[in-house]
This record gives C-alpha cells, structure tokens and sequence, in this order.
DNA sequence: ATCCTGTAAA
DNA sequence: TTTACGGGAT
C-alpha cells in the first residue's frame, strides 16, 4: 500500500475485518482451537479433516492413541493398509494413509521426526517445504504451521471464502493467496487472533452462513457490514436489487 | 472436472 | 434419500 487512496481502503478493511472479529467472537468465543495436543497431533488432524467433519477425525485419532500409535516413529514404521483401517473413520483412509505417510516422512528427512526442530523454520520457508509433500496443500499446510508451530499465518478455507463472498468483500472466485494476504495485510501479525478468527469463521460456516439456507436472520454479521448490506440482502435473501428502492426488512 | 470415502444430519 | 464435511491430486 503506497498511495492514500489505497491506505485508505487498507485501513477501513482493517475496521471491517475487526468488527467482524468482535462480533464473531462475542457470538462464538473463545473457541480454543486444539488446546492440550501435541503439535504432531495437531498436524495429524490437519491432514485427517480434509473434506471431513470434525467428529469423524476425533474416533481416528482416538483410534490411534488407544492403539498407542499417535508418534511420528509409529505411523512411519506401521502398515500402510493397517494404518488405512485405523483411521477409516476419518473417509477417504487409503489416500489419508498415505498422506500421513508422506507427512512422517518428511519430518524424518528433514527434522530428525522432531516437531520441535521444525518448528524452529522460519514460516514461509517451512510453507515452502510443506507445500513439497504429496497430500499437503495450502490450507493444511496453514494449519500446520498455525496451529501446530504456533506461527502468525492465516488458515483460509471454503468458509471463508463463502462468508467473504456473500458480504462482497471479495469475489466468489478469489484465490487462496489473495483472500489470505486480505487478512494478514490488514490485521495484526498475532497468533492467538489468526487462530481464534479462523476458528470463528468456522464456526459461522458450519450453524449459519451454510452452503444453502444461510441463517441470516440470526446472524451476528447482519448488521457489521453496513455498506454492504443492499448487495447482502439481495443475494441471501432472494430480494432484488433495486437502484432507489431501499431493501425492507421486517 | 473427477475421484477419493465414512458418517451423521437434513 | 440427499447433503455436507475444518481438501488435494490427477
């Protein structure tokens, strides 16, 4: 941001990005993603929860602690099929199986199968190596490196870019980068928000800005955006957009 | 654009 | 009986 003009949008999306925060998190918060879990769990999970609700991540892990297997030395040297079965819950086992594979191996080859080495690598460097593994993309990659190494980047997902969408703040086909660099260049570079606000988004996603029949009439969003609001209503409400008439709402 | 796949809610 | 899920690879 160089010009006044576009400093200025940069500021008031930053008002618009944290007034959104606020009224999430008195809505939802605190949601305490992932509290008391080893960093490799936590990345375990990232790779389990692709496409898949949470729940049925949760009896695949359990699965494996109970079956004392929830250790990089244990998923590498376990059976692949075996594994698969292990975590059949969590869908898609026989691709996962081998993503977490993929996972382990890397940790070995590159940190000795220490989370805490690599968690000493500088953050855009670890995306970069990350992003080499076969099975981790942007979104997982962010979540480990969130979540799991506790570094300032932003979790993007499918619920963000819908929620984002509807309120017209970015296109409904706006790539991952670009709505991930619209929160880290107007939010402060702070652990504890980016996992809180992804969490919230989450959140939103799943018990009212849902795919269909959005809940807009309950949610905490409907009055933040005021600017916004004429587009807002006519698209998830079905009310059609007027020039002069303003949109009534009962 | 299609495939991968179990689970639970709608 | 569909729908959706804390995606990614081909």
């Amino acid at each position: 941001m160089c010009s006044p003009a576009l400093e200025a949008v940069g500021s008031r999306m930053e008002k618009i990005l944290l007034e959104i925060y606020d009224s999430l998190y008195k809505a939802f918060g605190p949601l305490h993603w992932w509290p008391g879990e080893t960093p490799f769990e936590v990345s375990i999970g990232a790779i389990l929860t692709q496409n898949t609700a949470w729940t049925n991540v949760e009896k695949a892990i359990n699965r494996l602690k109970e079956h004392n297997l929830l250790s990089p030395e244990c998923i590498r040297d376990i059976d692949i099929n075996l594994l698969g079965e292990m975590i059949r819950s969590s869908g898609y086992y026989n691709q996962k199986a081998k993503k977490l594979k993929a996972f382990v191996d890397f940790l070995f080859l590159q940190y000795e199968g220490s989370m805490e080495l690599m968690k000493e690598t500088e953050m855009w460097t670890l995306r970069h190596e990350l992003l080499q593994v076969n099975g981790i993309g942007m979104e997982t990659a962010d979540s480990i490196i969130l979540y799991a190494c506790y570094k300032p980047i932003f979790v993007v997902d499918a619920y963000t870019r819908r929620f984002l969408s509807r309120h017209k703040l970015i296109e409904e086909d706006a790539g991952y980068t670009h709505i991930q660099k619209l929160f880290m260049n107007n939010l402060p570079s702070d652990v504890a928000i980016y996992n809180e606000y992804h969490a919230l988004i989450v959140q939103l996603g799943k018990e009212l800005c849902s795919k269909t029949l959005p809940r807009c009439n309950i949610c905490p969003l409907f009055v933040v955006i005021t600017p916004f609001m004429g587009f807002f209503l006519a698209e998830t409400i079905g009310v059609e957009e007027t020039e002069t008439e303003p949109v009534e709402v009962e």
